[in-house]
DNA sequence: CGAGTCGTTGATTCTTTTCAAAGCCCGTGG
DNA sequence: CCACGGGCTTTGAAAAGAATCAACGACTCG
């Protein structure tokens, strides 16, 4: 799914639309009937597409991540997901995009035709509810987002992030336990809005609190993933 | 709307979804088809539901404003958008609602049962295509007002608040330099995401800046959108 | 008229940002 | 193979913006 759903447990919801990792074979392909033939590859740093871009296609993760972002006129960068494999990219019914998307490690696609999506959707009411379900799961994230941006303190926010990576990796089949971060401290930053600086005085206090292990800086290992559940919960620091 | 569109101008978009104010007549009702003849009244203050509700029904606001919010454990709270006239309120995949709905004034719904909903979308792809817009809409919305609560400070927050009112009054029929309030200024606060008295603070920022005028508390005249939207914008304090 | 809620303003505190610099990792090339 | 360079990350010190704590004022409703 698109990596947040940063408050409640949604482990319940029944992996509706782009919720479901397409290297996992537990779940049917959701859209699997609208993938054309067509895969793009995107180079680690190369963007998909920009906000303002005519919205010819959509995009479906195969493997990478991608990151979703929108930007102020003077640089302010606020990203609202990342989009793993299985996750579409693109929805919604105006026919620019409305942010930007960049691979933020080589990154494999499926391209779907957007007229096609379109017919497709209008035809079959299985395709179009595939769709409805893929996008309110896309809002529930960014509410979820909004609330944890809007109300959570700097570890509370990271917590609430290893959480959801964490989650999604449970469901997903990896160990729940070994968080991979493909993306920079500045990636990380601009999503929760906070600086990289506060990032990574975040990770070294999670670090020293004995939460979690930082092997490298891109590979966190949760040691007390009750205690992370606690802070993103937001019951006392 | 769901009155947040507050990054771009989005006043070139269709009206899709959601966004028309009922009490105007000159756009066609988009789910007028959906509407049962049943309406319910919610007092001030009054839930129309909560978060973790089973949702039988969606609703669609026909006078009156309803904030829509989620909470933390500890009673943080954050206000993911007001719904005003014409905007469609519970719709999602999932079958309990993932938010709480609390009118801020008297207002009138209609309820809209969801089974039918779902029956009606499924039958007819015109009517799941006008879901679709409405919540794509309200992804567009959620977006938005991450960004600014991500990336904006105090000033520019309330100053994107202001415009996003008042270009909803414009296409509304109404002055786009009158803009009422009928949130209190906790409400404001916990949709910016910052306390009550810097609301309070910024407001009175404003108005000695010579922005804004501030009849009532209730009540703001704009005698200088320009300047707003700069600020907005965030193009320096 | 009084109680209570809501809004404003002031003083202080605190978290995060900003500014600055050093360390680390990794790939490149000598 | 190791030195060098550059980007990313970490850490420290100072500054700023918003939150908190506190009190007062205004408006509304019994």
């Amino acid at each position: 799914m698109l990596v947040m759903n940063l408050v409640a447990d949604y482990a319940g919801d029944q992996g509706a639309g782009s919720s479901v990792f397409s290297d996992t074979d537990r779940s049917p392909q959701p859209v699997s009937r609208l993938r054309g033939q067509v895969s793009r590859v995107a180079q680690a740093r190369e963007h998909v597409f920009f906000e303002g871009d005519k919205k010819d296609q959509v995009y479906q993760v195969e493997t990478g991540v991608v990151c979703l972002y929108k930007t102020l006129s003077d640089g302010r960068r606020q990203i609202l997901d990342f989009a793993y494999p299985g996750d579409l990219i693109g929805l919604g019914a105006l026919d620019e995009h409305v942010y930007s998307a960049q691979a933020i490690m080589l990154t494999r696609l499926h391209v779907i035709p957007a007229g096609r999506l379109h017919e497709m959707a209008c035809s079959d009411p299985q395709i179009g509810m595939q769709l409805y379900r893929a996008l309110s799961q896309q809002l529930l994230a960014a509410r979820d987002l909004l609330v944890t941006v809007g109300q959570r303190n700097a570890t509370e926010r990271l917590a609430a992030l290893l959480c959801a990576l964490s989650r999604n990796n449970e469901r997903n089949g990896s160990n729940p336990l070994r968080i991979a971060l493909p993306m920079t401290r500045a990636d990380i930053a601009d999503f929760l809005s906070l600086t990289i600086e506060t990032v990574s005085r975040t990770f070294t206090k999670l670090r020293q609190a004995g939460y979690i292990d930082l092997a490298q800086a891109s590979l966190v290992n949760i040691r007390d993933r009750q205690a992370l559940e606690r802070l993103a919960a937001g019951s006392a620091e």
